[in-house]
DNA sequence: TCTTGGCTATCACTGGACGTTATAGTTGAG
DNA sequence: CTCAACTATAACGTCCAGTGATAGCCAAGA
């Protein structure tokens, strides 16, 4: 296998375009495309397929796309090593931005930057175990509901659900809540098909409360942000802080969400096992 | 750098003769010599010095062939992987004869062998160590004095000294001895030097013991065979199978020796951990 | 001491692999 | 149907990896 067109496919596979990856590898278009050809005959697989107008790389290429950054970022800490520098080629972290908004501080500050430059990638949680199985990140931090069997999975931290209300609500005062006691309410909720919508609005279902979507919005934050101006009440994560103004309720009866800390098995290194290592004990 | 400098490179350092590693290569030594230099331009390290005639890899040679091989291993399993053949590339198993003989036959038995090809390299124990650091071997099976911190070690068994005698020695009917007990005797034992020779003279020596160099022999077998000789009486570890006409006496008071699985962190395989598995698990 | 064998290191030269430019093919949007 | 954006293929040129020849180095043995 050559290396040189196992990195150039790499490339490739992150942008899924010819032109752009030529472009960043400093040749032009038909020249990757002759490496990423003749890589497919070396190892005897079809690499990407076209769908329609875009190009998806097919589970070989995925598979071949892993092993090529697993070698680069091995490789760049081997040659750190060997030229006696003394900080390494980056970790990379993606999560949710809840994660790494309310739980992933402490660790990312604790974390040696200097040593091992941190790249923090932002996106939804099923991306996440993407983006660690195609070796794209080292360490992934979602919710699981069911555990992948080919990666590492280690539980981080459970989290409850929170009702956000404005001060004076009818709820204001309860020490919790049941998903039945939201009959009526109007809700500030994540977009359909999250998984926090799912499990929120079976659970609503399942006490047969009748509710209403205030606003859809994207990520705690904005979701905080839209109960604060009194467009509805928020369910939200218990590690989310309670904004001024706001009354925090807990919500009993729905399942806990389980943080998970997410891992390649086989892409052991240093600098990620101590990520991990410093996430773990920072959620302890 | 140069994926095909280093591959070429690990060649070399196999053998540190660039005339015969150029064959292997199917290139001409200048070739090669050429491959080797502008790779150490390239990392900006010396790979290997002159000492007399040889050549020696300097610290960084070291590393960078180790992390080569290591390329190599995954490399071949990705490939083996991608192309839908059922065997992986080959796991390297080093151990001395001993525990090649009488420690490690179960394990290596089981071990699925048409999956992950078994390559087995009988070596000294220091070597041992210094194959798995150096990534010519993905296991290392030796008795450790001082664990190395920067291998994984895990003590696979403990085992102690056992006195092979002729049967009708003096002391045959003796249910243990102390060294002391060996006053007066020729025994059969390994070369100087050697640690169990170490362990052994300086147990004698201790208890005021007077011996003599009955023959001396490389391996536990031709130990055996020499006191099967009635050449003199031999200490063993006691794994060794007590032969016919002879009895086996335990020896108390010299210190337990333990032998260890070692492995290289961050190589991490599955072929390579089912291996250790397989083992830790036989020597329970 | 000198010779010899075995190997490393360096040089000039050459062929082919790889990159370039040019262009045809494919796809979907307007 | 045309256009824009991109992929795929072809012909051509260039630079670099490999070759053969040879000088240099070292140690063993005559």
């Amino acid at each position: 296998m050559n290396y040189d067109w196992l990195f150039s496919f790499v490339a490739f596979a992150d942008r899924l375009n010819f032109t752009r990856a030529a472009e960043e590898l400093h040749i032009t278009q038909p020249a990757l495309h002759a490496q990423i050809r003749k890589l497919s005959e070396d190892v005897g697989a079809t690499l990407y397929r076209r769908e329609g107008r875009s190009l998806v790389l097919s589970p070989e290429g995925r598979r071949l796309a892993a092993f090529g950054r697993e070698v680069q970022a091995r490789g760049s800490d081997v040659l750190a090593e060997l030229r006696g520098e003394d900080t390494r080629g980056p970790v990379i972290l993606a999560s949710g931005q809840g994660a790494f908004l309310y739980l992933l501080g402490p660790a990312i500050k604790r974390f040696p930057k200097e040593r091992w430059p941190l790249r923090a990638l932002s996106m939804s949680g099923p991306d996440t175990i993407e983006a660690v199985r195609d070796a794209r990140a080292d360490v992934g931090v979602a919710v699981l509901a069911n555990t992948p069997s080919d990666l590492d999975c280690r539980t981080m931290r459970r989290v409850g659900q929170t009702v956000l209300l404005p001060r004076g609500h009818r709820l204001s005062k309860r020490r919790s809540l049941k998903p039945g006691d939201l009959d009526t309410e109007s809700i500030v909720v994540a977009p359909e098909g999250s998984p926090h919508r799912v499990m929120l609005s079976q659970a609503l279902a399942t006490a047969g409360a009748k509710w209403s979507v205030a606003v859809e919005a994207t990520g705690w934050e904005l979701v905080i942000q839209f109960a604060r101006y009194g467009l509805g009440v928020a369910v939200v994560n218990d590690f989310c802080p309670v904004p001024r103004g706001l009354v925090g309720v807990r919500l009993e009866g729905v399942p806990d969400v389980e943080y998970h800390v997410v891992t390649r098995p086989g892409a052991e290194r240093e600098s990620r096992d101590t990520l991990v290592r410093m996430i773990l004990e920072s959620a302890a």
